[in-house]
RNA sequence: GGCCCCGUAGUUCAAUGGAUAGAAUAGAAGUUUCCUAAACUUUAGAUACAGGUUCGAUUCCUGUCGGGGCUACCA
């Protein structure tokens, strides 16, 4: 029950934000509010203003805005060429500031609106440095993105989940929350400790210093020399499965090989080389967990655990040194963290919630002493939560770390920027925390984003098909700077002032070209195509940037008054961006950084083809100058705007 | 086997159930005494297939075919 006192409270604070809207209503929301007043009026018939299609008038006819007028009719009892002259001629007289003309086709009510709305618009937000930015509402939401494991360097993959999460961080501050940044590193567990083991074996005492190598790079090495040697003692132990040796296996896993081996012979006689394959390699991943290698890792994590000194100054050092690699990194690109979290200090939470779903009834206990949930009716399975020893699993750690967020910081949303292979983990994690009926559940949102493919296919890490993330960084901003040497526009800069103009390229390149794919989508990466700098790239918009500021360092706008009259490229980019208040909302809505880049590169092309036509500091008239001025200042501001809000920097030349 | 996601120009991506499905790139043809040609202009080219719902379907439903993911007492 809502109490009257705060009953009141609320209506209170609606009308306040109500009227914050009425001053800064998009025209798209003007017209729907005219547009049911109108048919309020016209017809008595209530209409609600979200019921109404407001869509972008098509190029060929006449108008900005179109009202789709098939959804009334039948109620209306109109025909829509009937019901659109009606609704266009009263809509036009009665908002004389908004409409200037109408024209009807078909079921389509389209809409010219008045030059004065459009100049109005601009002269009031051209020196907006924050125009399309939303004042703060007080919700709190974390962004967790990132997440990496301290056993190798960042790869492509990667980039994208930092890029993803950096941007809607941004996007969601900028629509007006306040926004607290957030990884959680997976510093501990048999990952990392493989790595220390092939370092001990083969290492010779090998580091950073020692090897000039960056520190993720080093322990990564090592990784991948685990696995090589695990592969080699996978295969011995796999031929002495083959010919029935079978030494210090448990009974269990005895009797599973036993199993295999005779359903692979009965694959051989049935000739099914697919099933016998399948069985093998079921067969090898026993083998795998049967190695000497794999015994020493399982007893190193088992040592870490128990706190023994030796394991953790290992540990610890080589962490450090994956720290430092990361940073270097994490600078570079521009990721950073409000809060880092570290699953060596994390790993030990959420059993206190597993006993309070035991409790409520919510989880149960299997007569091993297991501890699961039953999500079948939901569509899913049953999921354990604790293991029968008592030990946490992942989901048990990210229960507890979910609270803990909710603990620290209050926050009305958690975003998850995690890749859709985890769909299934982070559907688990929501439901328990709803069954839970925690009062953070309903905040829990992942931001799933698809996995990033090479041409060839999937990357594979034990195919060696991985792409860095440092070696590509570098690729990209060693062709900006071939490619900025090659055209010579910039031959007086200063080499500081070059080397962070191939940064800015670079990286304004890589970064667009991840971000402006909706992120749900999978994607594929093509090393040549995407170091494209023409088209819709990044370096397109900081090329249409650089050159607005060119104009803009020629001459400014003087506020000096201006007839409104447009042309229709003119009348083009404003109509853009009039716009990007409304797409701010819906990529913070969405979780999309993509919508962004989309209409950023929309206005960039409206704005190019506009000049090449048309003389700004040579405009026919003062007035045209000054309108021109000011169309340009607020273009590269929101240019520059949507830019930071991908993460991606523009430069003043280029 | 069960659950989930995806099939749009040669390629990479768009399109709150709305008009003749948009871009970019690759292809073809052009534009520079004029604010940066990393630009601009013109041109050709696509909804996997079969049904259904609807005034209207790339979008919603069903089936077929094709691709991917998840389905660990791993993280």
């Amino acid at each position: 029950m809502v109490s009257f006192q705060k009953a009141t409270k609320i209506r209170v604070l609606n009308c306040t934000f109500a009227a914050q809207i009425v001053k800064r209503m998009s025209v798209v929301s003007n017209i729907k509010s005219a547009a049911s007043k109108a048919i309020n009026e016209l017809y008595q018939f209530s209409i609600n203003e979200n019921e109404i299609t407001v869509n972008a008038t098509k190029p060929e006819f006449e108008g900005e805005y179109t009202i789709v007028l098939f959804a009334f009719i039948k109620q209306l009892k109109k025909s829509p060429e009937l019901l659109g002259q009606e609704l266009g001629r009263y809509l036009v007289e009665n908002n004389k500031g908004l409409f200037s003309g109408f024209n009807v086709i078909k079921g389509f009510l389209n809409l010219s609106v008045s030059p004065v709305y459009w100049t109005g618009f601009l002269k009031n937000e051209y020196q907006n440095t924050s125009f399309g930015t939303s004042a703060s509402t007080g919700r709190k939401v974390m962004v967790e993105y990132s997440s990496p494991n301290t056993n190798k360097p960042l790869h492509l993959g990667h980039l994208r989940n930092n890029f993803l999460g950096w941007s809607i961080a941004e996007i969601l501050e900028a629509s007006g929350n306040q926004v607290i940044k957030t990884c959680i590193v997976n510093d501990r567990g048999i990952h990392i400790c493989k790595s220390m083991l092939a370092w001990q074996r083969h290492g010779n005492g090998a580091t950073p210093e020692s090897t000039g190598e960056k520190g993720d790079h080093l322990v990564g090495e090592y990784y991948v020399r685990f696995e090589e040697d695990l592969k080699a003692e996978a295969a011995i132990v796999l031929d002495q499965f083959l010919s029935r040796e079978f030494e210090h296996l448990s009974e269990e896993e005895e009797s599973a090989v036993m199993t295999l081996l005779d359903a692979m012979d009965h694959a051989v006689l049935a000739q099914n080389k697919e099933k016998y394959n399948a069985l093998k390699s079921e067969l090898n991943e026993i083998a795998r967990s049967n190695t000497p290698i794999m015994k020493e890792a399982k007893q190193m994590l088992l040592k870490w655990e128990q706190g023994d000194a030796e394991v953790l100054e290992l540990w610890n050092r080589m962490n450090a040194w994956v720290y430092a690699g990361f940073d270097e990194t994490y600078k570079r690109i521009g990721s950073d963290f409000d809060k880092i979290y570290y699953e060596s200090k994390t790993y030990l939470l959420g059993k206190d919630i597993v006993e309070e779903g035991l409790q409520k009834g919510i989880l149960f206990k299997k007569e091993d002493g297991s501890v699961w949930i039953d999500l079948t009716a939901e569509g899913l399975d049953q999921k354990l939560v604790l293991r029968k020893d008592g030990t946490s699993v992942y989901i048990t750690q990210d229960l507890g770390l979910a609270q803990l967020k909710y603990q620290e910081y209050g926050i009305n949303e958690s975003i998850y920027v995690v890749g859709d292979e985890q769909n299934y983990h982070l559907k688990v994690l929501e439901l328990i925390l709803q069954k839970l009926q925690f009062p953070y559940a309903n905040g829990i949102t992942h931001l799933s984003y698809g996995m990033v493919e090479l041409p060839t296919g999937k990357m594979k890490s034990r195919e060696g098909t991985v792409v860095d993330a440092d070696d590509l960084v570098d690729e990209m901003i060693s062709i900006a700077k071939e490619k900025t040497e090659e055209l010579g526009k910039v031959k007086d800069f200063e080499e500081d002032e070059l080397k962070q103009l191939h940064d800015t390229i670079g990286l304004g390149a890589l970064k667009f070209f991840l971000l402006r794919v909706d992120p749900k989508k999978r994607m594929v990466f093509n090393p040549e195509e995407s170091i494209d700098f023409h088209g819709f790239t990044g370096p397109f918009v900081q090329y249409t940037y650089a050159r607005i500021k060119s104009i803009l360092r020629k001459q400014q706008p003087k506020a000096v008054s201006y007839a409104a009259s447009l042309l229709p490229m003119e009348k083009n980019i404003l109509v853009s961006l009039e716009q990007f208040p409304t797409i701010i909302q819906e990529a913070g809505n969405d979780h999309d950084p993509s919508k962004i880049a989309i209409f950023v590169f929309n206005l960039a092309k409206s704005f190019n083809s506009f000049y090449t036509e048309h003389s700004v500091t040579n405009a026919e008239t003062e007035e045209k100058k000054e309108l021109r001025l000011q169309l340009a200042q607020l273009t590269s501001q929101v240019i520059e705007t949507s830019m930071r809000l991908l993460g991606i920097n523009v430069p003043q030349r280029m």
